[in-house]
DNA sequence: GTCGTCCCGGGTTCC
DNA sequence: CCGGGACGAC
């Protein structure tokens, strides 16, 4: 079964007991040792609930479950595999009690965090002075280094409305029963201070191991010290330059002072690196090199050669899209490529607005990973807003969340009526509303008393629900009809109502699934806990292969044949954001790092691209190509100069670009991939005139002028040539310029209307 | 008490 | 470009 694991792959994996440092680079197989390590743990004896597994991400959780089980079979289950948040969380719940964390604690998302925290602001009159994003990076930057809020302190004017506020906002949460993210971390490192339940954590895992190390900030490397230090088996794996989250607290610091931890470290360097081709290799070694902040390493492969990386430049970001569209399609119709098999990655989830539309364009199916995704629309919040105060009824957040939606006539004034009463009796809002809807305090009366009572009736009628037994997919389905918010969206004909409707059906089999899983085990503070700490898109199981989009920071332990990085553009990336708090050049390291953690996700091909105009908030930017791709050597990526190049003049860099043997031509390959440089047209610009729709308007380029001139020239009766369906005889025409349709008959296939840009002349 | 309109601001990245 | 909050009109 390790058969094929090289020298010190295995090294690692048969390592026994004692502390193990394992640094890794791109590509090295680092996942597998982990894999490994652990399903030899257990054959030689550890039981697997001895076993804690950190992974980054639920996704990559998910994915070492699912190797594990086919090493393991189903010894898996009651293996502890997770993030340190879940990891976290499921700990709190067994033994948050003894150190005052109710039970039924919630998770508050950054939404919710940012709610409080408004507010608290404005109670205290400094809503001028300070935004709530302002503190909560505040709050966040100490918590992650495990400091108190309240005494931090940079010399700045926030630092007394830190002061102030802090202790509210944590007295604030502890009222709701509530705790944010990084509390779920600070919980459990006080638990490992408890008299009676410390020691116990500490011997509960008999093996430790953390995937990504470099990612981990001080709170979770003390974590990882109180889990591990009763007996001392722990292994992590990282590589620094891979540290992508400094923004988040981050400290790759970490590996080194685990050396210094534990000196009696066993360290295994995994440098062969066998995913990338070697010229996509070389480009990101390149990239990387330049950051002084790091630990050098030599990774090698015996990869050979490969395609040099592909290069576009669009007009703007639809144009960049639908070259990456049409780049797929034709992989896809003409290579043996599954749309699995390519990722397109970017740096900011704004661009994947334009992605996704063109990939649909052109019939593909994208899979959006992460992003403002499904639990982040306002009807799923609604909907998940009512479970919470049905299981946990201290939560003011939640009741004022769904007090009125969907609007059932409560509004400010009765809520204020209420919020007295509450502060009054010292109640939770839902309470202080049942006092005041029976005995009429706080002055309510009439209709408002009504229609609040008609609110309590609903709650009380859906804690019948659950009292009678329901699953957790009944009483959603109980929560979106007996709240009207089916009727009402049914009611509104709108595209968007329909999408709303479709987003609420998708929750009820989110639930109905969770059902499944826990086997009627499940209850809603389960369900919810899932919700809070998975990212939307984390359990996407498929019906059709799609096209994987993410963002680089998600796409980070994983791997694909065919890369397209998108936006390679100075100030999109790098993104060149200042921040007062943080170093530049520090910043600029990681973004170095984070494109390096980009191009080392391909295997056989990787294509970047660019656009020369892009979009943000409605205004049109003029983009110039990233930094970055100055210090990919030219060798690796041919493109065209900034400045015009004459062809076979001078001792340009051509002289030297991809040698013609490395250029796989196979038949049918289309443009994609290497071209030969050396060519009268790069061929990027050439294929820019079949693919970019929207030329911005201060483009001369005469070239694709007179491309447009044709499109609108293509008549019935003429020849031509489409991606897709291959050539064919125009039979009828429409509209002009990039609208121009046209109905073509193409022998196999019969009659296409197709657009009129996706065509040349035969 | 709601609903429409206008204005403002949006932190890139994730658990 | 968008959504949320403030404000004024019913």
């Amino acid at each position: 079964m390790r058969g094929s694991l090289n020298e010190r792959q295995r090294l690692a994996v048969e390592h026994g007991d004692g502390p193990l440092l394992v640094l890794s680079g791109a590509g090295t197989g680092k996942t597998r040792v982990l894999v490994h390590r652990i399903a030899t743990l257990i054959e030689h004896g550890v039981a697997p609930w001895e076993i804690l597994a950190v992974t980054f991400t639920n996704k990559a959780a998910q994915e070492m479950r699912e190797r594990l089980r086919q090493l393991l079979g189903d010894r898996v289950s009651p293996m502890w595999i997770g993030t340190f948040h879940a990891t976290c969380a499921r700990l709190l719940r067994r033994w948050g009690e003894a150190i005052d964390v109710p039970r039924d604690f919630q998770i508050l998302d950054t939404d919710d965090q940012l709610k409080v925290i408004g507010k608290l602001l404005k109670e205290d009159g400094s809503d001028e002075a300070c935004s709530p994003r302002t503190l909560l990076t505040r709050f966040d930057r100490a918590k992650n280094r495990g400091e108190d809020p309240t005494t931090v302190h940079t010399g700045q004017y926030l630092d007394d409305i830190v002061a102030r506020l802090y202790p509210k906002y944590a007295e604030r949460l502890r009222k709701e029963h509530a705790v944010d993210f990084n509390d779920l971390l600070l919980h459990v490192l006080r638990l490992a201070e408890h008299p009676e339940v410390g020691p116990r954590l500490a011997t509960q895992f008999r093996h430790v191991l953390v995937d990504e190390f470099q990612d981990t900030n001080r709170v979770q490397y003390r974590l990882v010290m109180h889990l591990a230090h009763a007996t001392r088996n722990v292994t992590v794996v990282g590589d620094d330059d891979q540290s992508i989250y400094g923004w988040r607290g981050a400290e790759p610091r970490n590996m080194f002072d685990f050396e210094r931890d534990f000196p009696d470290v066993t360290v295994i360097r995994l440098e062969q690196n066998y995913r990338s081709t070697s010229i996509i290799l070389d480009a990101a070694n390149a990239v990387i090199a330049r950051n002084r902040e790091r630990h050098a390493k030599s990774l090698w492969t015996e990869r050979g050669g490969g395609d040099p990386l592909g290069w576009h430049e669009a007009g703007d970001e639809r144009g960049e899209a639908s070259f990456i569209a049409g780049e797929i399609r034709k992989m896809i119709d003409h290579e043996d490529v599954s749309p699995r098999d390519v990722a397109i990655l970017y740096r900011t989830h704004a661009q994947s607005r334009a992605l996704e539309d063109q990939l649909r364009r052109f019939g593909l199916h994208p899979e959006i990973v992460g992003g403002l995704g499904f639990y982040e629309r306002k009807e799923v919040k609604d909907v998940v807003a009512y479970l919470r105060l049905l299981t946990n009824p201290a939560s003011d957040i939640s009741f004022e969340r769904v007090v009125n939606t969907p609007s059932r006539g409560i509004g400010d004034v009765t809520v204020d009526k209420v919020r007295v009463v509450a502060r009054e009796r010292e109640l939770p809002l839902v309470e202080a509303a049942r006092i005041a809807v029976r005995e009429g305090a706080g002055g309510l009366a009439g209709a408002a008393r009504k229609k609040l009572a008609g609110f309590v009736d609903l709650l009380d009628g859906l804690t019948a629900v659950i009292a009678a037994g329901a699953s957790v997919a009944e009483l959603v389905i109980q929560v979106v009809e007996r709240s009207r918010y089916r009727e009402i969206l049914e009611a509104d004909k709108s595209e968007e109502a329909r999408g709303r409707l479709g987003n609420l059906a998708e929750l009820v089999t989110v639930a109905a699934d969770y059902d499944d899983e826990v086997g009627g085990e499940g209850d809603v503070l389960g369900l919810l806990e899932r919700l809070a700490l998975t990212a939307p898109g984390d359990d996407t199981r498929d019906d059709q292969p799609r096209v994987r989009m993410t963002t680089v920071h998600a796409a980070k332990g994983l791997e694909f044949p065919v890369v397209f990085l998108a936006g390679m553009e100075d100030g999109l990336f790098p993104s060149l954001r200042e921040r007062e708090d943080q170093d530049q050049d520090a910043a600029m390291e990681e973004e170095r790092r984070l494109a390096y953690v980009a191009m080392t996700r391909a295997k056989d091909r990787l294509i970047l691209s660019a656009a020369r105009t892009r979009r943000t908030w409605g205004e049109i930017r003029m983009q110039v190509v990233s930094r970055f791709l100055d210090d990919i050597p030219p060798a690796c990526l041919p493109r065209p100069s900034r400045k015009p190049v004459h062809v076979g003049g001078g001792a340009d860099w051509r002289r030297v670009t991809a040698p013609t043997s490395s250029t796989v031509s196979s038949p049918g390959r289309g443009r994609a991939g290497a071209r030969p440089a050396h060519r009268g047209t790069s061929w990027d610009e050439h294929d820019q005139r079949s693919y970019d729709d929207d030329e911005p308007s201060f483009d001369l380029d005469g070239d694709r002028d007179r491309a447009k001139v044709r499109e609108d020239r293509i008549g019935p009766g003429a020849s031509v040539v489409h991606g897709q369906f291959g050539s064919g005889r125009v039979v009828d025409a429409s509209g002009q310029g990039k609208d121009r349709k046209l109905v073509i008959d193409f022998p196999e296939i019969g009659q296409k209307t197709v657009l009129a840009r996706f065509v040349t002349v035969a």
